[in-house]
Order: structure tokens, then sequence, then C-alpha cells
DNA sequence: TCCGTGCGATGGTGGACATC
DNA sequence: GATGTCCACCATCGCACGGA
């Protein structure tokens, strides 16, 4: 019997890091390479603002990329897309994306993409009240839908990613909540995730982060207010909006890396593919 | 409000070792 | 060799956490 349970154990163990090995490969990354916090920001990218034509300008995001010229250094390296939903709830197949913002973060202060979006359906009071977005902002019909965003997106992943290189999305809680969600309304627009995004869950990460010494607190306190207390982040502007929590995200996982000595193996280790969330789907 | 996950506490099991 | 004790390891359970 106990033979047999520390054979699952092993199974599991061995099932747990296999993704990582297959990934390794189609990631094209060099393993044992840090990631350096220093070095994120190195890559040079040009922006113009956009102007969308049929949506509203208050709306969509005002920058995407135009072109970009990589340094030698990081002419491999993998694009980290970091990212924030709002929503109005917790339900994958109830509930609707309200806001969007991403980040890619090798590519400087500049690059990212940001929009409100109309959730066709009532924002909840008490959502309302935690994330500042309410009907009066995205209830109307000159915000636009999350389908209508979907082309937009999928254009400006495509202008960060190195053709042949995966994309890695890095968000809090991406597995049990932005990740689900997000499957979740490509589905409703009949589309589907593209197979080389990956997803890291920052959440995790911050699990294996050696406990402060000088807190008492024995709760397991990884949200994402709580890491930025831990790193003495502050970001400028209005709370728990998308980009303001981009931001901060950004920040922390920089700071995570550096405490993990997290290298691309090790991320890549971490990493989701995207039908892991086809299982919410149903 | 949901629910998967991680952690701490607890108890069971088996191996190593000491003693008779 | 038989028995008892200690320790490490593991499974299970319950609770707290995390997202809007």
């Amino acid at each position: 019997m106990a033979l047999l349970l520390r054979f699952n154990q092993l199974r599991n163990s061995i099932w747990s890091s296999c993704p990582a090995r297959l990934l390794m490969p189609h990631a094209g990354l060099s393993s044992g390479k840090l990631l350096d916090p220093k070095s994120y920001e190195r890559r040079l990218f040009s922006t113009r603002v956009q102007e969308t034509a049929s949506l509203d300008r208050t709306c969509i995001s005002r920058i995407q990329p135009l072109e970009f010229q990589q340094t030698s250094e990081h002419e491999q390296s993998v694009p980290l897309l970091i990212f924030d939903i709002k929503t109005t709830g917790f339900f994958q197949k109830r509930n609707r994306i309200t806001e969007f913002a991403v980040h890619d973060l090798w590519a400087g202060k500049n690059n990212t993409f940001e929009t409100l979006l109309n959730p066709e359906m009532d924002v909840p009071k008490y959502v309302a009240a935690v994330t500042n977005i309410n009907n009066d902002l995205v209830c109307r019909p000159d915000v636009p839908r999350f389908s209508d965003v979907l082309p937009l997106l999928l254009a400006f992943v495509r202008s960060c990613q190195t053709p042949g290189k995966p994309i890695i999305w890095v968000a809090h809680n991406v597995k049990r909540f932005d990740g689900p969600f997000l499957a979740q309304k490509f589905d409703r627009c009949s589309a589907q995730m593209p197979e080389d995004w990956l997803f890291v869950d920052t959440l995790c990460l911050a699990t294996k982060l050696p406990k402060l010494s000088a807190s008492n607190d024995k709760r397991h306190l990884h949200d994402l207010e709580s890491l930025c207390k831990r790193y003495g982040i502050s970001v400028e502007g209005p709370p728990h909006r998308a980009m303001q929590e981009v931001m901060k995200l950004c920040q922390v996982f920089q700071k995570m890396s550096f405490d993990l000595k997290l290298t691309y193996e090790g991320l890549i280790d971490e990493a989701i593919k995207a039908n892991y969330f086809s299982k919410f789907l149903n």
C-alpha cells in the first residue's frame, strides 16, 4: 500500500514537471539564464498613438506599437506580457470583462494596451465599489465589447511576438481567475486562444517566496497588495484599476524573479498552456 | 458570492537503531 | 530474534486565501 502511495507521488511529481520539458524546445529558450530585472526595459520600441476609427477614443487603448528594434542581446527573447482584467464578478460563465490592460515588460514604459469593455450587463454595485467601474462608465454604446476589441488585442500581441516564439502572459491568480475568464470570452467570440500563449501565475510564484522573518502573521498573504508592501512598491493612479494593477505587478514580478532567482527555464516550468483553461469552458 | 489551492496540524506507517 | 522507541515521511483534514 505504502509502495503504491509512493508510486503515485512519484508519478504526480513526474507529470507536474513534464510540461516544462515539453515546452522548453517550443519556447526556444536558453536554460539557466537568470531573468535580470535590470534587463527588462532594454528592448527599444518606437510607439505611436493609435486612433481607432470605429471605437470611442476615450475607451480603447491609446498606444500601439508601430515597429521596434530589438537589441541583439534580446533577439531571442520571449515577450512577457503583464496583464490584468476587471470583471463584473467571479463567475466566468455568468460575468463579463469590464476592463483589460496589458503591458509588454521587455518594451519599456510605453508599450501598453488598455481598454474599457462594455459588459452588456449591469455592473453590480458591490463590484463597482471595488473597481470604480460602474454602469455609467462602461454600459454605453460607445464603449466597445470584447468581440470588438479582440482583433486589436490579437494584433497588439502579434506586434510584440518574435516569429516562432511563444508569448508569455503574466498575471496574478491567472490560473484560477484571469485565464479561465479570458478563455471563456474567447470561446464566446468563437475564437481560440493561440496555442503558443503561455501563462505564468504570480500567485503561484508568491507562494514560493521565503517568509519574512520580521512578520508574525501566520496567514498566507500572497495578494498583490501584500506583495507591494513587501517590496515597498507604490503606484500612482486610481486604485484597483486594471492598468494600475498591471504596473504594480510589473514591479512585483521583477522583484520576485530576482528573489526566486528565476531562470527562463524556471519561468517556463511555471507556465500553463492556453489549452489548460479549456476545462473551465464546460 | 465560488472553488481550487496551499498550508499547518494531526495521525499512520515503516525503517533504523538500541536493548534484552 | 523479538520488542520497544525514535524519527522521517506521507496522507488526510480543515481552514484561509485569492480573484471581481
